[in-house]
DNA sequence: TAATAATTGACTAAAATACTAGGTTATTAT
DNA sequence: ATAATAACCTAGTATTTTAGTCAATTATTA
């Protein structure tokens, strides 16, 4: 697992498109001009995500993209390797006697045990959990009682700002 | 936190003066043919580990480099970020309205969030986790009666090869 | 004093990243 | 039908990062 910009441009995309969808398809010229990414980088982009089944695609006017399948379905390791083509993390490809006639390859559990940690973790982060959280972290801009230096925490259930500003408002 | 070959290459050379230390200091020349890393890209890395704290430096004969501190207050994270120099990971360095006049940079908190989970988990792994895992490691290659298809799982106690294998023998 | 090994800096090849340009194809609205 | 739209595709480019080479300097030890 690699975590560059690169795969967060397709997260951002990916929030974006979840977000701004409706009863049309979105355009991609609209997430670059919202997301600041180029057009043609997230055509790139797009074609990975689409031949990965994250998004379907509407050619023709009124086109766009929608999201491939349920929110509760993506996650951010999806989005993220389909991006990045995966490199082996290994380096050796799984092979034993990756380094040598001593067959060492010090790290190459180490890597693969990493690897899978992180994966996990972002595994567990739903397209829809992101959503939910972009939604409330929205609110709470809005929201002129909060404390602009209470960061608020993601991917819990926890909306510590906006419970307190209710408490303030109610 | 970006997770490149960069930082692994790190790691593995920490990981290997870890285990190489004795009485001498430890020659970049020797980690360089053990773990097959150029001596001069070795160079590099090692300045800024030094720069960081974590590797302490001898010069002269005999001379090489010994790990900065203990091996239980170094842990991953600190290794990556010391070579990787750390670009900021939400993009717009903190600010507010890094997105034009509706201050958003969706993703923000999202990669914030990202980026202490995952800083969390590779805080949490020290040097000297890593040093009895890559023991047990070695002792679980020397066992022939060790079954070759079983994982290893790392960073937790369970030695599940080595215990059946004493089983085996004992 | 010679050998060793860190230290520094400048420079290079290759790869990945981010983007540009220019086309084609399918679909819709006029 | 035709024009507009927007996905789709290919090729190319600039920038950055990665990984490495080369050549010197400095501190230390034998």
């Amino acid at each position: 697992m690699r975590l560059t910009t690169k795969g967060r441009f397709a997260v951002t995309a990916m929030l974006d498109l979840a977000m701004s969808e409706g009863d049309k398809p979105v355009t991609l010229a609209g997430i670059s001009e919202r997301q600041a990414i180029s057009l043609s980088y997230l055509e790139q982009l797009f074609s990975r995500l689409r031949k990965h089944g994250l998004v379907k695609s509407v050619r023709g006017p009124g086109g766009g993209y929608r999201v491939g399948r349920s929110h509760e379905e993506i996650n951010i390791s999806q989005i993220i390797t389909a991006v990045d083509e995966q490199i082996d993390a290994t380096q050796c490809g799984g092979q034993e006697n990756c380094h040598g006639e001593d067959g060492r390859c010090m790290t190459h559990d180490l890597w693969a045990s990493l690897n899978s940690k992180i994966l996990d973790y972002l595994s567990g982060v739903s397209l829809a959990d992101m959503v939910r959280n972009q939604r409330e972290a929205n609110l709470y801009k809005e929201n002129a009682n909060c404390d602009k230096n209470a960061k608020q925490v993601m991917f819990t259930t926890k909306k510590t700002c906006l419970e307190s500003a209710e408490t303030v408002s109610g």
